[in-house]
DNA sequence: TTGAAAGCGATACCAC
DNA sequence: GTGGTATCGCTTTCAA
């Protein structure tokens, strides 16, 4: 496996040819003789060499690794999109290297500066919290994804949260539903925001008007969906209907409704925003706003790729690719009419 | 941030020093008089220079970095277990690059001998496939975690599987249960066999024989969790308790429990090895046989750290790390006494 | 304290 | 076809 003392020097004494001849038959690009070919692989064999690629990279400049970092790698989500990114990475012959900030902000530059990121061909940064700015000073191919930031300077990967809220919410009123709450976090990024602009234009737009009892703002987090619920359904006017804009609020509402011993889609209905494993258990299952997760990590991939290979950088501007989102009608909306 | 160009050379230059002085100023360990470091400093900031640690790998073999290597990044054990890892590296001043091997065993050997695995300085294999033959080829520091052959000549880092599911039948047994059924996978591994027998020999203990019907293999997976509750709680004389012997065996489980329309730890008595989701989400919630999980990552990345700093290759006897695990009685078995 | 120079292990250009 | 060698960017003796 992993030989360290064994060079190509080895290699080409045992096989009496230079190193250059070595380098040759392990590159296959330049044509050696067949008679010599053979006396080096036998002799690779024999040493049993393996071929330090770092010492080649430093030559070369390529690695032929890519990086995805993440925020948090024990978010479905983030390992859906890892799975996507990885499938084309091999397709490609690129080594995928996960890595997760744990929300940390500073770990990106870390990374970012550390041996790794500074040698992979180049970065795929999900769910990221910097700002236009950083992402500018990244001079090597990178794609951002879920998240994007304009003059970020580089490609992206994103679904149309705007448009997933905004069918959600409309799907609530087609069926009657005038009560209708939000359950969202932070309105820090893009993503976060446009999904509340979705429920509410969707709200406008069908002439009923937003509440601010109706809209709870927490951390994004399960426990924040969870209370949150609680405190909408203990309200002295209860909504009908409750939108949780992603997939752990949607899991704590799910729990603070079976706590309360309400029924989901009679009692109260839901649709949240990200599919996730309560939504699918329960019975009724929840309906939710699906995004195509694995999808979304191909997409990147491929767009990282070609960026790696298109190395006279075309200095075309940034391009986004906007995936559409799926409204996934399940059980957990009453129909009022 | 990744400024290629810019090397150890022009901040000398520019610094007036030789490259030798700029290295000392870099690596702040010999010693260099405060006016040259100062406009070493200088130099440095003015250029934005961030030294290219791949050629100083290249001299020195060392590059801080360890790489995780699991099965499936998208079961919740193993980003468990991950994160343990993650924490002590990173405290120890490594970085950690993880890597899914999506359960092809060919994969693992890929990484090896990629750039990636030549150049970390330790490796910890969770749930690996191989046989002790392929692990004895790893040269560099390794630490199985979760899954151990003998003679492969690393340390390990695992759990007491057998004494899991030992205790777990004897609960049963305790409450009163006699027809208790175990469902598991291919016994292809110490950790799924030894789970079994430690159900078997608690069942022997109590003068209870294992009836092969209540003996359901599939591979698993949460399909067969689910397929193989189906055909027990079906057959003729249904078990009263089921074990179910790893964390998607039991999502399956209680899945066709639910879809039966039958009530755990009433109708049905249940204990899952290994905490999962739906085993916290349901009423009453299922016991199972915690493993401690972030520990086994704490511990994994201790013992790599201490061996990849313990040059002078000891040549000690591999050593086992064997954590306990703990019974996490909840309401999901019918006391029947 | 500082500098010159010899590597580390490969690649690639230039001769032959 | 094949070999010699400069080079990649840094570390580390060895002298001065």
């Amino acid at each position: 496996m992993s030989n360290r003392n064994i060079t190509i020097k080895d290699v080409a004494k045992l096989a009496n040819v230079s190193v250059a001849t070595v380098s040759r038959v392990i590159n296959g690009l330049d044509r050696v003789s067949d008679s010599t070919r053979k006396s080096v692989l036998k002799a690779i064999q024999e040493l049993n060499f393996v071929p330090n690629t770092m010492a080649a990279s430093m030559v070369n400049k390529k690695t032929k690794m890519l990086s995805v970092v993440v925020p948090d790698i024990q978010n479905p989500f983030f390992t859906a999109v890892i799975e996507g990114t990885v499938e084309v990475a091999k397709r490609e012959g690129f080594f995928t290297l996960v890595l997760s900030t744990n929300g940390e902000e500073s770990e990106e530059e870390e990374f970012l500066e550390s041996f790794l990121g500074k040698n992979v061909d180049g970065i795929i940064l999900i769910g990221s919290h910097k700002e236009a700015e950083f992402y500018r000073g990244i001079l090597k191919p990178t794609i951002l994804v879920d998240r994007y930031f304009n003059d970020c300077g580089h490609d992206g990967v994103m679904i149309d949260n705007y448009r997933g809220a905004y069918e959600a919410t409309k799907h609530f009123i087609e069926l009657g539903h005038e009560r209708i709450a939000i359950i969202d976090g932070e309105h820090d990024f893009n993503d976060g925001k446009d999904r509340y602009w979705g429920y509410q234009q969707a709200m406008l737009e069908s002439g009923l008007s937003t509440d601010p009892d109706y809209h709870k703002q927490g951390h994004w987090a399960e426990a924040d969906g969870y209370q949150l619920t609680i405190e909408l359904l203990k309200s002295e006017l209860p909504p009908t209907a409750i939108f949780a804009a992603n997939n752990v609020l949607c899991k704590g509402a799910i729990r603070a409704i079976r706590d309360l011993d309400l029924q989901i889609g009679e009692d109260i209905s839901l649709i949240g925003f990200d599919e996730n494993e309560l939504a699918q258990f329960v019975k009724p299952q929840v309906t939710v706003v699906r995004r195509p997760t694995r999808e979304m990590g191909l997409q990147a991939a491929e767009l990282l790729v070609r960026k790696i290979r298109d190395t006279p950088r075309e200095a075309g501007n940034p391009m986004r690719v906007v995936l559409g989102v799926e409204l996934l009608k399940r059980g957990s909306v009453k129909n009022l009419r």
